[in-house]
RNA sequence: GGGGGCGUAGCGAAGAUGGUUAUCGCGCCGGCCUGUCAAGCCGGAGACCGCGGGUUCAAUCCCCGUCGCUCCCGCCA
């Protein structure tokens, strides 16, 4: 009873024709003399017949039949009677009259249904992925990312590029997310770390000569989870010798265009917008502004200069900032509204959020008073007409902006503003190659310590680290970072100076990666590369909001794999070839 | 580490100012049914209302704690 066609591929060109099909019952119509059984596979439904005509087993075993019960029918191709056409099915127009009915497996009640409508939460889904992926709308997303992976790998192979392996068992590296520790028993007391990102290994493999390098990496990062970041996740890695950032921004736009147009016959513009990290912050106060829709902020420090309001003239002589947003006839807004807004800006560090109303004689409620004789200039100079609200947030130029892009944000959701059928690409370029850590008090490399400082920075970098840009860019689409990457520093005497900018000596430079500063003694390319998100990049294609909706078989937030239950204590014996022992949980050392 | 939300039959939800027997749909079990396609009709079983404590004559409901899930801040070069 191997099947000789699937469960999507019948039709009226098949009547007549004796089949065999194997599948899983996924619909049951028992109606006494006749009886009906939508049979589902990867490709399809078909529905098979038992009437009247059906033999006494055949009926009596069919009577049995539940949901999920994994079977094989064989029997003759029918043209469905023209009232019986089901438009709504591939194979609608046919239906299976059987004559063989072989149980290969039964299935117990199910803990849910397997259906795209099935609403189940995800804990449950996830303790049963199996039976989740069975559904169409599952296997949808789970082909779709296969499509993307081989549109990635048809893409990049065909402009000349290796995809190489690289070790995930590695040297723990310092910096950057926590590291997945993972012991070596031959080695006791010694560990290896699992990758963060192949980076360092692509690096080197730049040295070895392998011009442009791609892989589809495993990345692992001990961190705590997100809906759009977990455990372990996966990018396409790529890096190329002898290329300028321009080189990597068409590269990446071409490959974005081939998966898109590959796997969801969409055509992309052939170039992507830019915008510099500050410009970003300062007009959508996020470093991943979602351009789907405008809502951009205005800059209210002159007005602010001008008026009598003591919190906004203050912010400013401190050099501060006083942000504006302008939302459209959102005047209406209750306080309640309002207030639920501020906690949203409260949360980003905004110590308020001031508001007005525009109405036709002039400015209305919250801070208005202030204002009354700048009226007309005000909504002159925001472009605010009568039933707008303005938002404000008055702080250091980075909170008022990070605050009020939250508000954005929340803006963007509450009013439904960002076409979800759209795919807005955006470059964030000119990022600052430092930051400063106000806990260590000293400065920390932004992105990565091994990138290149843009070059009319290179002499003076020690002058003011902070506004040294870099040569780094992130991809982001739809709001969300989906890329990140840089030129990468190939010059020994340039990336001294930066670890010791970071405060990083050489001796503990020399003991954490000397082997990639080793090879870069031995005449190093020029190079550098980006790394997009397989798991986002399909999320975002499939309308999903958490890349768990992407991943087979995802961690929860808690960093727990609900179906095989892991992570799990193991065999203290175990443990012990390790050379390792568990110490006491802090809760039970206070008891 | 911190904040918000949720937790009621196998699943998804409703519930009351704190007051008899906790409601509905799906699924499950039994029966009827010859054209359904989320089949229909009749009947039935199934819940220590997440767990622990408190307030009260009385708690699924109020309070405190705890566990689980989830969203967010921190964190994620």
């Amino acid at each position: 009873m191997k099947r000789t066609v699937t469960c999507g591929e019948l039709t009226k060109e098949h009547i007549g024709r004796s089949v065999i099909l194997n599948g899983w019952v996924h619909r049951n119509r028992n109606h006494g003399g006749i009886h009906f059984i939508n049979l589902r596979d990867r490709y399809g439904i078909t529905q098979v017949v038992i009437d009247e005509d059906a033999s006494e087993e055949l009926k009596e075993l069919t009577k049995g039949l539940k949901f999920e019960y994994c079977i094989a029918v064989k029997g003759i191709v029918k043209e469905r009677p023209e009232s019986m056409v089901n438009p709504d099915m591939a194979t609608g127009s046919i239906e299976i009259a059987a004559e063989e009915i072989l149980i290969l497996s039964r299935c117990e009640v199910l803990p849910f249904m397997v259906d795209e409508k099935s609403d189940a939460k995800e804990d449950l889904r996830l303790r049963y992925r199996y039976l989740d992926l069975r559904s169409f709308g599952m296997q949808r997303k789970i082909a779709l990312r296969h499509e993307v992976a081989f549109a990635t790998r048809e893409y990049l192979i065909s402009r000349g590029f290796y995809e190489i392996e690289t070790p995930t068992l590695i040297k723990s590296t310092p910096e950057g997310a926590r590291d997945f520790l993972v012991p070596s028993r031959i080695n006791a007391g010694k560990v290896f770390a699992l990758p963060q990102s192949p980076q360092l290994f692509k690096q080197i493999l730049m040295v070895s000569g392998f011009d442009k390098y791609f892989q589809i990496a495993r990345c692992y990062r001990d961190e705590d989870a997100r809906g759009d970041r977990q455990l372990e996740f996966t990018q396409i890695d790529i890096e190329m010798s002898f290329v300028s950032a321009e080189d990597v921004y068409s590269l990446t736009e071409e490959l974005m265009g081939y998966i898109f147009r590959k796997s969801l016959q969409f055509e992309l513009p052939a170039k992507f917008q830019r915008l510099t990290y500050r410009e970003a912050m300062n007009r959508y106060g996020s470093d991943k502004p979602d351009l789907r829709f405008d809502l951009e902020f205005k800059d209210f420090n002159e007005i602010a200069k001008k008026s009598d309001f003591g919190v906004f003239k203050g912010a400013v002589e401190q050099g501060g900032s006083v942000k504006t947003l302008v939302v459209p006839g959102c005047a209406g807004y209750s306080r309640k509204q309002i207030s639920d807004l501020e906690e949203t800006a409260k949360i980003y560090g905004a110590k308020g959020l001031a508001w007005m109303k525009v109405a036709d004689g002039g400015l209305e409620g919250g801070i208005s008073k202030f204002f009354h004789p700048l009226a007309s200039e005000i909504t002159d100079t925001l472009g605010a007409k009568p039933g707008d609200l303005l938002l404000f947030v008055a702080d250091t130029w980075s909170t008022a902006c990070t605050s009020l892009g939250a508000i954005r944000n929340r803006l963007g959701k509450d009013l439904e503003l960002a076409d979800p059928n759209r795919f807005e690409f955006l470059w964030i370029v000119d990022y600052p190659l430092f930051k400063w850590d106000n806990d260590e008090k000293k400065w920390a490399p932004a992105h990565h310590m091994f990138t290149m400082p843009q070059d009319r920075f290179i002499d003076s970098m020690e002058d003011n680290p902070g506004e040294v840009i870099g040569n780094l860019y992130d991809l982001v689409l739809n709001g969300n970072e989906i890329a990140s990457g840089s030129i990468r520093c190939h010059d020994p005497e340039i990336q001294k100076r930066i670890f010791r900018i970071v405060g990083f000596s050489e001796e503990e430079a020399e003991k954490r990666f000397g082997f990639l500063l080793e090879s870069f003694r031995y005449g190093p390319p020029p190079h550098g590369g980006i790394a997009p998100g397989l798991d986002r990049l399909v999320m975002i294609m499939t309308g999903e909001s958490t890349i768990r909706e992407v991943i087979p078989f995802p961690k929860n937030t808690m960093g727990i794999s609900p179906m095989d239950n892991s992570p799990s204590n193991v065999d203290p014996l175990l443990i012990k070839d390790l050379g390792l022992s568990w110490l006491p949980k802090e809760k039970e050392q206070e008891k």
